[in-house]
RNA sequence: GCCGGGGUAGGGUAGCGGUUAUCCUGUGGCCCUGUGGAGGCUACGAUUCGAGUUCGAUUCUCGAUCCCGGCCCCA
């Protein structure tokens, strides 16, 4: 009888893991030549955090719990709300922006699926105090430079919500709330349907088919034809012309939505190839919810990469440094001791832990891939040196330990 | 929550009503305490779980569970 592992999660074997902190590693390392700043929060949280972001609705798909102060708490499923807490819990005093970035767990009880776990890992940026095109610009340039780092081509779609919601002023906000999230779903029928039964005017209802319908380079003219020159097409544009700038590819697209209300202004979404139904691996965009969780009034925008999907795509692969095993005999064990802490700072080194004769050692050493082997027989210690031995070539001679040392490091 | 397809040693597989459950690989030991990738010998190791049908179930039926894919959802 043995315990296995619980539903979607998944344990990484150290090749797994070395691939992923790899990417991992690439990721930060951008993300911190853009000015930005590593940020953790709790593994739980209230769960009121989460519920008062995205509805009591959520609760289905949390891992939440009463603790042993029946306390309501969850896993966390996202990291914008904790970030936004945390802000506003310690953070409202700096100046601004904030640029911050995560990477952590998260935890949704899901049905798994491909691209879908119920532990999977979040990469995130949140830019705090700026509702500009400036920082709108920037956040996306960063999501687009991060994915090509890491060698993923995507596919990016951005659009301003300020256009639709400019349209859509005239309606009661319940209206405003459903017809978002009905084109967020891409359900024009049930949208068409919608706008019938609540009586919209006419004029209204075929520009708003228009416009969620427009993509692509001349969108932004189509566009100005529907609706006139406001205000939120010239930000668009000017968010656009940034773009253009730090030479990010992207695809106007007035259909993306993200169906719920803090989104005010620019949204975009990442798409990759190869990951069937579950390809989104980027989704961010423009909010205000600082002042939902008590704080001032103050904008953000952010972005999430979801990691996983990421190394579902990716395929760099990790260097690493070959190791250095050393073959002893029972009488030079405790001499490969010394000669193994002489090495380390330098490279991976592996003794012999399991009394094997010399020969299953060469072998043990074949095993590991090992760039060179340091044999030190009874022969080497007496004249206080080393073998070492070129496990490509099969070569060797005999040095001292700095000698060795010097001979690694070219 | 719903719909498909699956589950046999650590990995990959054969058997499809009666087998000592097949083979490959792996791992440990030995051949072999001074030179590796090979070989030989040997050991280890599996029918996802539960119920039913049957004289007898790895095999058929049902349920559960987990895996894979899709729908819903996706903050």
């Amino acid at each position: 009888m043995t315990i296995s592992r619980p539903r979607g999660t998944r344990d990484f074997l150290p090749e797994d893991t070395r691939c992923r902190r790899n990417v991992e590693n690439i990721l930060r390392r951008v993300v911190r030549n853009w000015g930005f700043q590593e940020i953790i929060t709790p593994t739980f949280e209230s769960l009121e955090l989460f519920t008062m972001k995205s509805g009591e609705g959520i609760v289905g798909e949390l891992y939440n719990f009463t603790d042993k102060g029946d306390r309501e708490m969850t896993l966390r499923p996202e990291l914008t709300a904790p970030v936004m807490r945390m802000y506003v819990n310690e953070m409202q005093a700096r100046q601004r922006p904030l640029k911050l970035f995560y990477f952590e767990n998260c935890f949704r009880y899901e049905r798994p699926q491909k691209g879908r776990f119920r532990e999977f890992w979040q990469f995130g940026v949140e830019l705090i105090g700026s509702d500009k095109a400036d920082a709108d610009a920037e956040v996306i340039a960063l999501a687009s430079e991060m994915l090509k780092a890491v060698g993923i081509r995507g596919d990016l779609h951005v659009n301003h919500l300020g256009v639709i919601r400019h349209l859509l002023s005239v309606l009661e906000t319940e209206q405003q709330s459903r017809i978002m999230r009905l084109v967020d779903k891409k359900e024009y029928q049930a949208l068409e349907d919608y706008l019938a039964e609540m009586n919209a005017p006419s004029d209204l209802r075929m520009k708003l088919i228009e416009l969620i319908d427009l993509t692509g380079n001349d969108a932004i003219e189509k566009a100005r034809m529907l609706v006139g020159d406001i205000p939120e097409l010239a930000a668009y544009q000017e968010l656009l012309t940034l773009l253009d700038t730090y030479r990010v590819e992207y695809t106007i697209d007035f259909g993306i939505a993200r169906g719920l209300d803090y989104y005010t202004g620019m949204v975009f979404e990442v798409y990759a190839e190869g990951l069937g139904a579950q390809k989104q691996v980027c989704g961010g965009g423009s909010y205000q919810l600082i002042k939902l969780f008590g704080g001032g009034d103050v904008p953000s925008t952010g972005f999430g990469l979801g990691f996983d999907r990421i190394m579902e795509v990716c395929t760099i692969e990790p260097e690493e440094a070959k190791p250095v095993v050393i073959i002893a005999m029972e009488s030079t064990r405790l001499e490969a001791v010394k000669t193994a802490m002489q090495l380390r700072p330098h490279v991976p080194v592996h003794i012999d832990l399991m009394k094997r004769n010399f020969k299953a050692q060469l072998s043990y050493a074949n095993y590991l891939e090992a760039g060179y082997a340091v044999i030190i027989g009874d022969k080497e210690a007496a004249a206080g040196k080393v073998m070492l031995k070129d496990m490509q070539s099969g070569e060797q001679e005999l040095l001292t330990v700095e000698e060795v040392i010097r001979k690694l490091r070219v």
